[in-house]
DNA sequence: ATTACATTTGACCAGTTTTGTCAAAACACA
DNA sequence: TGTGTTTTGACAAAACTGGTCAAATGTAAT
């Protein structure tokens, strides 16, 4: 299973680039950095969306992966997980009209 | 489509009560009930319970409710949500694991 | 229109959580 | 050991939440 994290460190991994180099393209700290690589800090949608820039990631996969991190996480005590993904998906169709 | 809001206003109107008396018998400001019913602040999880002891409902479909809200209500500005729903819910599965 | 009561609104405060900064500690390896 | 990278943790600033209260608004009866 992938998540954030994991996308920008193989994608900088890749790259052959140091966390220091990528702060300061970015403009973020570069501990910062290191704690969005192990998921341990989640970024801002606008960091998101530097990452996907500098990386030439594509844009929707990275935020979807970070959109649903932040979901699972909000529902990981919770044993009713599956209800309130469903019920969630109805109320989001429902806007939409 | 019903909403945490629409289920304890219901509640309240069908045993007739008033907002001055709920907030008295569960001690929380009879304002922020008032905005629980519209749907302008999310109550936290006890007193979700709360109000589910009080007015007899099924703890559960409450609890789905709030969450479900809440879960749509960070995905509202996203043309991505079915996307991250799906993927919440392959990450929530991997987890339990 | 005035009274009486219920609900809604908005300003304000306090506490918590999130985000950023920095330097020191830990790690890797020549 | 020395050099360079990454991780950790303490701290401050900013943003967000949740609660309190009183004033404003709504509603119905007289």
């Amino acid at each position: 299973m992938s998540n954030f994290g994991d996308l920008i460190r193989i994608a900088r991994e890749e790259k052959g680039l140091f966390l220091r180099q990528v702060a300061a393209e970015l403009d973020i700290d570069q501990a910062i950095i290191s704690k969005f690589e192990r998921n341990e800090r989640k970024p801002t949608k606008e960091q998101v969306l530097k990452f996907a820039k500098f990386y030439k990631l594509d844009k929707e996969t990275l935020l979807v992966e970070w959109l649903s991190d932040k979901v699972a996480y909000d529902l990981k005590d919770e044993n009713l997980a599956d209800k309130v993904l469903k019920a969630a998906e109805q109320k989001i169709k429902y806007k939409k009209k």
